[in-house]
RNA sequence: GGUUCCUUGGCCGAGUGGCUAGGCAGCGGUCUGCAAAACCGUGUACGGCGGUUCGACUCCGCCAGGAACCUCCA
């Protein structure tokens, strides 16, 4: 299917787009972070999950077999840096709900599962939970204790970056140093345990208040964040993997310190290619949690928020965000949806145009030239916008079709309608919603409507206007969209 | 303060050392009883100032404005 180029991939460790090359020919390892469940999922996550999601579907249809893990942060996610107060934002969400911290995770869980399904993102091959790799979090700390790059203090075991510094490179991929680091690292109090205020926790001993808390050999206590993805990955994909993803975000220290885990543990990194999605900005201002800028997925699916002037699908925010490559921000606002909304309409109305199609005996068309544009652009570094302007060429050949303008052989019809297809609905995942909104079309409904729209066309036939124009006013009052055509009528409901 | 990055036409958003991005909106036309849809045509765009070059929006420098990370974040 796909054509013989090369995939080519920014990676963030080198700053430069490389030839894609699996460890193992005809497979990828690919581990993304997953979300932390504690609170609804909003527009940055369907920004980095319809990135992946979108890597995920073009890998597939470029031949490779994937294995796609993507964890669930339950536990070990440190609220606050501050030492003795350390407690992971699972646990005092639960207390501030007085829910047990499991339930927490599984509710927002279910939201995030339901808004990711609304966006059509795949669920990944395998999404492990922190919580249930405790024992191979332990076990990473062994070896990184082993050899020689941590320490344990006070039942807690921290990784120590300057010891580890001395043999590898701490900061190689978010382009830092450690004496720079040292310089501006903020200070933490006095009663510090930690020998460097940015070793970072990799066992964290659980205050007495604390209710997650596992036993081990250190103390009753809980993983550090970093850690988790270490040992999942490793798990799963083993020591060396392909692509690991993420936000921007997530590049320091979270990724910088999963390096330093894994290189520390075996004596090599694990990650041949980071790839790292940027952020969604609203009013310029990157739209996060903690600065209390966001607007949760089910938010926009009603257009339930003082900031949105309507409701905007899941199907228009998955547009939307591929209208944009994935390595720049995009700016959220009302008109660049409903721009996105309108877009996908046409789009969607060329794809159901393409099945009433009739072919010719030769073709004005290049089919071939058309796919291999499309396929060309994600090749490169997963550039879908180029991707979608040149599908937009095909709508408009489509519509020249139709219209009689162009010409296309019944063997190129039947190509374009498999590329549009494959395309439009398997790797870039789109949906027609309104195919699906016609499933509210019934029988009873479908006979009244063409019923009147024959009357109407009688009416047209007579020249009584008014009649004509009347039964289009209040149909379309009500909600049904009428194009006239040289045939009769063509009518959806919007 | 340190590190990195961005600044494109009314809006969104690609890209390139000289050759049409694309979408939305607008304008003119075709079609239509009128519209809608569709089609055709249509825009002196690249923050400012210098430099390199035959030629820069694209490379370099400076300036201005903005952002991300340096604390949890997709």
């Amino acid at each position: 299917m796909i054509m013989e180029n090369q995939f080519v991939i920014y990676n963030t460790i080198s700053r430069k787009k490389e030839v894609f090359e699996p460890l193992v020919p005809g497979k990828v390892g690919l581990y993304v972070c997953g979300p932390t469940v504690y609170s609804n999922s909003h527009l940055g996550h369907a920004r980095a999950y319809i990135t992946f999601d979108l890597l995920f579907r073009f890998l597939a249809q470029s031949g490779y077999k994937v294995r796609y893990v993507r964890n669930i942060t339950d536990v070990g996610h440190l609220e606050d840096e501050i030492e003795e107060a350390g407690e992971d934002k699972i646990s005092k969400k639960a207390r501030l709900e007085k829910l047990e911290p499991m339930e927490v995770v599984q509710m927002y869980m279910n939201t995030f599962h339901r808004n990711m399904d609304a966006l059509n993102v795949l669920r990944p091959s395998i999404e492990p939970r922190a919580s249930g790799h405790i024992i191979e979090q332990q076990a990473m700390i062994e070896s990184i204790l082993k050899n020689g790059f941590a320490y344990e203090a006070n039942g807690s075991v921290y990784f120590d970056v300057e010891k580890y510094n001395e043999k590898y490179n701490y900061g190689k991929l978010s382009g830092r140093n450690l004496e720079d680091i040292k310089i501006n690292t903020r200070v933490l109090d006095g009663q510090s345990e930690k020998k460097n205020s940015f070793d970072f926790a990799l066992w964290k001993k659980a205050a007495p208040e604390h209710i997650m808390r596992w036993p081990s050999r250190w103390s009753n206590g809980f993983p550090g964040w970093h850690l988790e993805c270490s040992a999942m990955s490793t798990k799963y994909l083993g020591e060396q993997f392909d692509i690991h993803g993420g936000g921007m975000d997530l590049t320091f220290p979270h990724h910088e310190c999963e390096i330093a885990q894994s290189t520390a543990s075996q004596g090599k990194e694990a990650v041949r290619y980071w790839m790292h999605n940027n952020m969604i900005t609203i009013n310029g201002q990157k739209m996060a949690r903690s600065l209390d800028n966001f607007i949760t997925l089910d938010e926009l699916f009603s257009g339930n928020h003082k900031v949105l002037q309507q409701a905007y699908s899941p199907m228009t925010i998955r547009f939307f965000i591929l209208q944009a490559h994935y390595r720049s921000t995009i700016d959220f606002s009302n008109e660049a949806l409903q721009a996105s909304e309108k877009g996908l309409e046409r789009l969607m109305s060329a794809v159901e145009t393409l099945e009433e199609i009739k072919d010719s005996e030769q073709s004005t068309v290049n089919v071939v030239d058309l796919k291999n544009k499309c396929f060309a652009a994600l090749n490169d570094d997963l550039n879908s916008p180029i991707a979608i302007a040149h599908l937009f060429e095909g709508v408009k050949l489509i519509n020249s079709i139709k219209a009689g303008n162009e010409r296309i052989t019944a063997s190129d019809l039947s190509d374009l309608k498999s590329f549009f297809r494959t395309f439009v609905f398997d790797i870039l995942g789109l949906e027609d919603e309104r195919a699906n909104k016609d499933g509210g079309k019934n029988e009873i409904l479908e006979g009244a409507v063409d019923l009147l729209l024959k009357l109407r066309m009688e009416a047209k036939a007579n020249k009584n206007w008014d009649t004509a124009d009347k039964i289009r006013n209040e149909l379309s009052a009500l909600g049904v969209e009428i194009k006239d055509t040289k045939e009769g009528f063509e009518w959806s409901v919007k």
